[in-house]
DNA sequence: TCAAATGTTATCATTTACGATAACAAAATC
DNA sequence: GATTTTGTTATCGTAAATGATAACATTTGA
């Protein structure tokens, strides 16, 4: 069988550091990584988050979560981290392409 | 009558200087506000930039629009940002409170 | 190794963002 | 000041995020 495309990626991803270095440029799977490490800061579980803002660890889970596929909205994310001591701060970068 | 805290601040807002702080302290005006930038600064018309991404003028004016009540999802204001060639920063800054 | 604590996944109901259309308002240009 | 361009608002349908529950998996600690 004639090796696609399709076929590389998932081969090169099974190679746990082609995968790091893959989901590192992923900008979801960034913020993902920087919700668990405020929370983890601020020293609290996902169901002791969940609580200060009136939901359940599943939800937080769902959230903090790489495979996830859902794009939260802006007020998740700063009601998140207000929870854990933090306040969000959004820049536009001009893009170089 | 005994003047209560919403007739003060009613007022105060009156006053254009107190409106651009206070409004300048909303995080949602902020972003709108550089919403609007980033797009003139690319040189598009909304209907230009709702082209773009495949949507319609009046969706664009919701968006950037101040008294909108959306709270945005995350890949709305990172399509749109790259459309106008920005991409988006976001920080997490512990809060002093 | 067993139990408790913590996190994950699937599912369904509800809420809300987003898309499209149309009519209107405001601003710019002639 | 009439016309064109640009932005706003209202409404409705659709898609997707969020909430809740339950069952399961993983990790931690006694």
């Amino acid at each position: 069988m004639r090796p696609t495309l399709k076929e590389f990626k998932k081969k090169a991803l099974s190679n746990p550091e082609v995968a790091e270095e893959y989901n590192r440029l992923s900008p979801a799977y960034a913020l993902r990584k920087q919700l668990i490490k405020i929370r983890q800061s601020a020293g609290f579980t996902q169901e002791e988050i969940a609580e200060i803002l009136h939901t359940k660890k599943s939800n937080i889970s769902r959230l903090e979560n790489v495979n996830s596929k859902i794009s939260p909205k802006l007020s998740t994310i700063e009601e998140y981290a207000k929870a854990a001591g933090y306040k969000l701060e959004i820049n536009f970068v001009r893009q170089a392409q």
